[in-house]
Order: structure tokens, then C-alpha cells, then sequence
DNA sequence: ATGAAAGCGCTAACAT
DNA sequence: ATGTTAGCGCTTTCAT
């Protein structure tokens, strides 16, 4: 690799004029100078070492992506948008670390890439609190955190974006309610966090608004599980769900993928979605469209959601107030496929024949 | 950041010394002073930067990942297995990049990762030739690259590990004429890759070998669409196969994506799997298990694949050898779930009731 | 308009 | 056993 001194010396001049030119500080030289350090870089191959250049500016062009697991399919997606704006609006390539929602691994991430000397990272965790790279923060590393707001009380120089968990989930409980449907559930995973309390409460404000009463469903805990994890869990919840004596016929699903292990659950025990429940997700993942039957999801508004990280994650000398730094956004209009029909007990009028309904 | 100065003076020893220390170089130092070393380092929370360190060694252990899509499912799995073995192993990161199949994508990374200081990168590309990066490799990167093998005749540093398509293929085939399938069928994308022309290679094999003769059905090319990409093109491929007049009743396709975008497509064809048709995927997805029906499919070895090109990007200095590095992996045992059946006018025997099928 | 030189934070000879 | 020092490849004053 020829370095920024062979150059200077093939094309005759000192390095700090090569490294002007390289700095776009081109009118402090002749045309024919600048003409002849440009010749010599072409001829050379010359590219400059990052690694020096960060070195001595202390900026490296990597943006630091913490993500529970690369195999859920939200996070790819959001990892690809992250990445993409990242790359064509800041020319920033993405160091990526996957956590499995254990802290010390975050920990280690976080000095890893301190240690690399990226300084702008975007946290998508489940833990309940952000402590563990607070401290990253006070070493001047600008950090965006997904899906959770600021601590309550707490001031936190972290940055805060989220989807509107809240609302997501009301808009699929409502649709679910105007379908008929009075025996509401939730489908969630053991443990709480921020994004899965606010969703259970937009479930439950939409249960109330009509006058009903929502179950929170369980599905047993994350961690035990390898793979397939969440919709292991959702699988999981659709056997607890068949052993019930008042079976709910409505379902919101945590999450899309939930969702899906929860219909292949149900499938098992002979359920079928939706002649006998119904279905919604969250998320609006491309593979739940591909579902049998078609998974009716609210959609989330991931480019969007992305975009905000990363431009938070870039602009990190805004005014670093306190908490009012969150910023929340809307979750798309849902999209209605075919796990949603009315109850089974409303559902005399137009028995759906055969292929109208899932297979 | 304190640095290695900062720690000396704190422990009163010169900077040697404490580089000694982080390099394990602990027996030429009274014990005395590796405590006092060690307690300073703790004390001012040094961490090395890696960012110097790299500039003197020229080793950051930083590893390339260069995939077509991280939104692709079983490209997210490859990268996870990828990412922990590396970092389990190796203590290194993982530098990701999205190239959508695109050839300047691709060589813009190699650019930014031999300017950033990766040596080491593991390549997932379809595209026809490698001569993109086999300049990588001749600048002293060690680059490994998946499914696909060495450009025959061509020498080549570049490591190849790919999964025995043809054999995986055949399986699936052999499969479907096991359940008494004549009519069969290969679902691709348009482009012919190694990898795919292994897999119908395999196809045909089959196929032969029971007097049959398969059909290569090619839904189109692959950068039209967005996201769901294969899954699409799988779907367009569905509704090709309905308006067929002698329809294919066992068809393989490309990869379990592209089987979830075929049941899709072909249950809006009213078209039932595997009723009317039968379905056999390739990759062994968790997804391919919440499908409905379940997808029958053949696993590939993902996790040992991984390791492989690890380990292979990591013990560079191997005999550099010809074409002979490539390493190919046998598929796993066909994994059988709901999406295989007889062919229609095999079923009278036992045409299964509701649910034992499908939905 | 161009060059010399002092580092950025480390490592590794080479002293002592 | 410990210290001195010369870089790694760049950027950036400060001279000339």
C-alpha cells in the first residue's frame, strides 16, 4: 500500500501539500501542482489510511449498530436502513454486534468500539436500563437508543427513538374490536420493557374505550429458546391459549413474528385463524404477507425510524438538553389481510366457504 | 481516554513497560511493578486504543462481512453464526455492508475496508466473476467467499466454501419423486449463478435418474423488486405455474424464501399445497417451520459453514495453493413437514381429511 | 505556494 | 528489570 510520503515523493512535492489536496484545500496550490500530486495518486493507487487519518482527527467513519439477534427479521431490516442512510448520507459503515439482550456483552461491545475509536453508536436493547453505557456517553460517545425513552426522572445525554408502541397497539385492538370481537387478549414474552408495557397499555385503552376487558397472555420467557425465539414463544402461547377454558377470540400479537409462531401454534392445536381466532401483528414485516393465512399487522415506520437514529447519531453536537430529546413516530395504517374475521359466534351469516377464508 | 503515557506516569514506569504489560510480556518485570501497572490501568480505566495499536501493527480485528441483504433471512442467520464464532473465537467485530447484488457496491467496500485496515473479509456475492476483488486479495487481504467456487482454470487466492448444492438439490428432487411426483419442476431467479446452476444441475440428476425430465422455471430477475425480492419473484413463479396447462405437481425451489413466495403465490392461485402441488425449499429456515403448511426443506450447514470461512479468513497463512482451497459442506437430512404429498391423481387412496393437510 | 516538523497512541527494537 | 526512541501514515500549525 503506497502511503501519502510516496506520493509526495513521486510527484515531487512536500506531504503536507499532498495532504492539502487530499483535504480539499486545493487553492492554497498551482493548478499545475495540484495536477501533478492528482497524477500521482491515480498512478499509484493511493488510498489514504483511514486508520492515520482517524489517529490523528480522533473520527473514524463507523457507526456502531448493537442489536438483540441479526436473525429476527426487524432487526435486519432495521439494521439495513440504518445502514444504507448511514452509508449514502455520511459515508458510514456499520460495525454491527449482536447482544442477545445480555448486558455484559453490550458492555463489552460498547468498549470495544470505544476502543476502536467509533464514537457514534445506535443501541437497540431490551434491557430495562441503560446505565451499563451511560458511561460510554460520558467518554463522548454520542449514543441513539431504540425503542425505550429516557428513564424517567433520570437526565441522559442518550438520544431516544421509538415507534409509538402505544398507539400501534390500539390500532390493532381497535381493529380487532370492530370486527366484533370481545374477548380480547395480548400476546407477550416474560420480562417487561419499556416498548412492551406501552404496547399493553394501548392494548388495554382500547379494550376500555369499548367497555372490555383484555388478558395479557405470556408466553414464557425469551432466553430459553435459540432461534426462533419470539415466535417460539408466540407457538407457545397458542397451546396455553387452546387449554383455556374462555377462549379469547381476538389476538394481538407483541410483534409480527409473534405472531407467526402464535398461527403455527394455533395450527397445532387445531385452531384455525381466523374461522376461530383472530389475529393481529405489529411490525409490518415483508413476511407476513407471506403467512397462511395473511397476517393483518400495523406496520411500523422503520425507514423513517431509521433515518431519525441515524441523523441523531450523526448531528451529536445538538443541544444535548435532558430527556425532551425522545422522539416518537407514528405507526403506519394497518394492513388488512385474512388473519381477521369476525368471532366465531358472529360469524353465522356468511360461514366463509373454503378458499375465502385461510388455505 | 488516558493513554499508555497517562498510565505510566501514574505507575511510574515508562511507557515500554506498560505496553509490555498489555502484551503479556509479564515476566521481564518484577511482580512488584506488574501490580503497580496493573492497578493504574484499572484505576484511570485504560483501555488500549486499537486505532494506534493498528497503525503500528497493521493487525485491526475488525472482520469484513460483505452480503447482498441483510433483510434476506438466511443471510442474517450466516452473519450471526459468522459474527459469534468470530468474536467467541478471534476477538473480532464484524464490519458489515449490504451490496444489493451490485458490483460498484461491492468494490466501494473492499475500498473502505482496505482504507479502514481490514485484512480479513468474508464475501457472500452472486455476481459472475470475483475479478472485483481478487485486487483485494493481491493488495494482502485474505478474502473468503460463499457459494460459489473457484472460476475454473483461473488461479485464485480467494477461499471458497460453499454448501453441495447440487447434492441438496437433489434431495429435494428425489424427495418429491419418493411421493410418486412425474411432473416436476425447478423454481429460480433469472441469472445464472454457480450456486443455482449446481442446485438445477442436481434437479436434472434426480430427475434422470427416475427416467423423469424436470422443468427450469424462472421467475424473473431479482432487482425489480424490493425487499421481499426472492419471496416476490417466488410469488410471480406461482402464478406462472397456475397458468400452465400441464402443471408441474413437485416443484423445488431455489431457497425456502422463494418457497414461502411460491406458497404464497400459488394459494392465490387457489391452487392448495400440497394438494394440488408440492413444495420442497432449500436452507432449512426456522421461518420455513411457521409456514403454512409447514415447509418440507433441506437444511444447509449454516453453522458449520460459518466456521469454516472463519477459520480460513483467520488462518491466512495457510498454503496459498491453487484452486484446491475450496471446501464444500453436504446438506443436512431433508427436514419433512406438511408442504409434500402425493400428486393429485395419486391421492384417491386416502384424500386427508381438513386437518392432517394444511390449514 | 510549498515545506518542515510536531505529534495522534501505540509497539518493539535497542539501550542501560 | 526498565527506559529511550524511532516510527506506523496521516493532519496541521508554522515557517519560508
Amino acid at each position: 500500500m503506497p502511503t501519502i510520503q510516496d506520493v509526495a515523493l513521486h510527484a515531487k512535492v512536500s506531504v503536507s501539500t499532498v495532504s492539502n489536496v487530499l483535504n480539499g484545500r486545493t487553492d492554497r496550490m498551482r493548478a499545475e501542482t495540484l495536477a501533478r500530486v492528482e497524477a500521482a495518486i491515480a498512478e499509484l493507487q493511493f488510498r489514504p489510511s483511514k486508520l492515520a487519518q482517524q489517529l490523528k482527527t480522533g473520527q473514524t467513519p463507523l457507526l456502531g449498530l448493537l442489536v438483540p439477534s441479526m436473525t429476527n427479521p426487524m432487526y435486519g431490516y432495521i439494521a439495513r436502513e440504518i445502514e444504507s442512510y448511514a452509508q449514502e448520507h455520511f459515508g458510514y459503515r456499520l460495525l454491527i454486534g449482536s447482544t442477545y439482550r445480555d448486558r455484559d456483552k453490550e458492555s463489552a461491545f460498547f468498549e470495544d468500539l470505544s476502543a476502536q475509536g467509533v464514537r457514534r453508536v445506535i443501541v437497540i436493547s431490551s434491557l430495562a436500563d441503560e446505565r451499563h453505557f451511560e458511561s460510554a456517553v460520558e467518554r463522548g460517545m454520542t449514543v441513539v437508543s431504540y425503542d425505550r425513552g429516557a428513564t424517567p426522572g433520570k437526565l441522559s445525554r442518550v438520544g431516544h427513538v421509538m415507534p409509538d408502541n402505544f398507539e400501534a397497539a390500539r390500532i390493532a385492538t381497535r381493529h380487532l374490536i370492530s370486527h366484533g370481537h370481545e374477548r380480547l387478549a395480548f400476546a407477550t414474552v416474560a420480562g417487561m420493557t419499556m416498548s412492551r408495557s406501552a404496547k399493553i397499555d394501548g392494548f388495554h385503552a382500547a379494550a376500555e374505550e369499548a367497555g372490555l376487558k383484555g388478558k395479557v397472555l405470556d408466553g414464557g420467557p425469551l432466553d430459553e429458546y435459540g432461534d426462533a425465539v419470539i415466535a417460539e414463544v408466540g407457538r407457545a402461547t397458542a397451546h396455553q391459549i387452546a387449554a383455556l377454558g374462555q377462549r379469547p377470540t381476538g389476538i394481538v400479537a407483541l410483534n409480527d413474528l409473534m405472531a407467526m409462531g402464535l398461527m403455527a401454534g394455533l395450527r397445532e392445536t387445531g385452531l384455525e385463524v381466523p374461522r376461530d381466532v383472530s389475529v393481529v401483528g405489529i411490525d409490518g414485516l415483508y413476511l407476513s404477507g407471506l403467512s397462511n393465512p395473511g397476517l393483518t399487522t400495523v406496520p411500523l415506520p422503520v425507514k423513517t425510524m431509521a433515518r431519525a437514529m441515524v441523523e441523531r447519531a450523526m448531528r451529536a453536537d445538538a443541544p444535548p438538553e435532558s430527556a425532551e430529546s425522545d422522539q416518537v413516530f407514528a405507526p403506519e395504517p394497518l394492513v388488512q389481510r385474512e388473519s381477521v374475521a369476525a368471532p366465531p359466534d358472529r360469524q353465522r351469516a356468511a360461514r366463509v366457504p373454503e378458499e375465502g377464508t385461510a388455505s
